[in-house]
This record gives structure tokens, C-alpha cells and sequence, in this order.
DNA sequence: AGTGAAAGAACGAAAAC
DNA sequence: GTTTTCGTTCTTTCACT
């Protein structure tokens, strides 16, 4: 699908601030509500907007520690790889994780409280993991940019 | 602050499905809408909840390519870390950057079309800013995770 | 902290241009 | 594409516990 100008418009506002109203985007587009409406719900429907969220503030929620791990394993069955990655997928401190090409095998972004938090993650729920060779961890000293809005 | 147990059931709702009314809540919470409405807006009022944003489909805009760039700058003087940081932040195609421990000083997730468009980034974006030393480029194969959700 | 009621605003669908 | 209309739903405030 093909979006035009006014598209993007929306999808640029939205993904600064989805609780902006059909009428305020009409108004800023100089568009009707209805025509506003319309291009939302089709934007939704084909997938493009994926789903709205509310996004926490790491820092009042004691979760303000990000670590970059990589993660090397032994094996590289497909088995392996399936297995490992829905336990990956179960835990809550690991908010991203994507298969990279490299060194190493995988990148995780956990979100923990802190270094202790993060050293009970490795040893209770990272390094029990079978098959897992090597890690590194990146640890994060400042958060210079983390945006969810994609530019189009 | 500190949330209760109610509270901390709001959060992860609305990290999941910010379109939730204060109804739906109410009745899943077993509390009325206007509890549910006062507690929200303390939320927000407070900045645990920082904003509310809809999230787009990468694949349906053609930003499907994930790559972790990491960044060493040549000097790290406090008016070249200042600068750096500022012309990476106004990049759109950086959606997070992270001052890092290690080897090297910064760590960037880079969204764009393909590998051509990743390419056209580093010669006409990255690499013609200031002082900086090397760079490694990790691409990513598939994104195993990807979620905005902190558990509390 | 909580509730219920009520006004005001926005949504969502349909009509007609 | 637009405007207008209308019933429904949600938001927000208020009085009260």
C-alpha cells in the first residue's frame, strides 16, 4: 500500500502521541474527521499501525539499567535455535533480542534495576540456558536517544 | 511512589493496549471507572507513564533493516561527546543510541530499508560527522524480540 | 483511598452532497 | 472526497463515603 502525504502526517503525529484526537489531526491536515477516521482505521487494518501502548519511564519504574548482551552458541541446529529463542522470549528483562550476523549469534537489550539485578539475571536465567557459549555484556552509560517513531 | 498491586495491572495493560478503556479496566481490575481514572492520571501526572504512542509495523513502511552500529570516537572531550550526541539524535534513522562501556563508545540501532540504504547512511550521515574513530556494523538476520513493555 | 451519577466530548456509522 | 446528523460510548468532574 501506498501512503500520500496526509498518511504519513497522521502516522508521524500518532506515533508521537496516539491519544491525539481524530478532530485535532483533522485540524492540523486540514482534512474533515470522517476523512481522518477513515484513513486511520484503514491504516490499521492494513497492518501499518501495528498497535498503540503506553511507554513507562524506565527511571521511576527501577528499570533504568540497559545492558547489550551478545550471546554466541555451542550449536546452531535448528533445534537449538528454536528452543533458545522462546526461552529468550519468556523473559521479561529482555525487551529485544535479534538473530545478528557477526561474532556472535544474537543481541539481547535487558532492561534490570541494576548491576546486582543484572548479575541475578545472567546466573538464574541466561547462563542456565542450554547451549550457550559465550556472552558480552555492553553496559549503557547514558540513554542519548530512544525513540519508538519511525521516520517515513 | 510506589504501586500496588493495582496499579502495577494498569501499567501492564496499557504497555500492552493503550486503546484500553477506563471501563474494560475497571471491570478486569474489579475496581469503578473513576478509580481507575484517578489512578491513571497519577500515573501520568507522576511520569511513570511517559507517553502514549502508536507503533508502526516496520516490514508495512519499508524500515524492515535492523543494524547495530557501534561507534569510537577518536577524542572524548565533553564538547565532542556533546556535539556527537546531538547530530545523532537528529538523525532519523537512529532510533536509539546508548553511551556504552567497552571497547567502544556508543551503540545505535539503525532502521532503514536494506542493506543500499544502510550503505547511503554511513557514507552521507555517519561517517561525515566529526571525529569519529571506528565503527562496526552488526546486522540483524531476524528479530527474535521486540517489545516496549517493562514488567514491573 | 473508594463509589455512583451526570454532563460534556469523542467515536462510529449512516445519510446526502 | 466532504458535511451533517445521531445514537452510543468514554471521559471527566462532582458530591459523597
Amino acid at each position: 500500500m501506498k501512503l500520500d502525504d496526509k498518511d504519513q502526517q497522521i502516522l508521524e503525529y500518532l506515533q508521537q502521541d496516539s491519544k491525539m484526537t481524530n478532530k485535532q489531526l483533522s485540524m492540523k491536515l486540514d482534512l474533515s474527521v470522517t476523512a481522518v477516521y477513515e484513513r486511520i482505521k484503514r491504516l490499521e487494518r492494513e497492518g501499518i499501525i501495528s498497535k498503540y501502548v503506553a511507554l513507562l519511564n524506565p527511571e521511576k519504574v527501577e528499570k533504568a539499567f540497559t545492558v547489550f548482551c551478545q550471546i554466541k552458541l555451542i550449536q546452531h541446529t535448528r533445534n537449538y535455535l528454536t528452543r533458545f529463542e522462546a526461552e529468550i522470549t519468556s523473559l521479561p528483562e529482555v525487551l529485544e533480542c535479534f538473530h545478528v550476523s557477526g561474532e556472535y549469534d544474537y543481541i539481547l537489550k535487558v532492561l534490570v534495576k541494576d548491576m546486582a539485578a543484572y548479575r541475578e539475571f545472567m546466573v538464574t536465567k541466561l547462563t542456565t540456558l542450554d547451549h550457550i557459549g559465550s556472552t558480552q555484556s555492553t553496559f549503557t552509560i547514558e540513554k542519548v536517544k530512544n525513540t519508538t517513531a519511525i521516520k517515513l
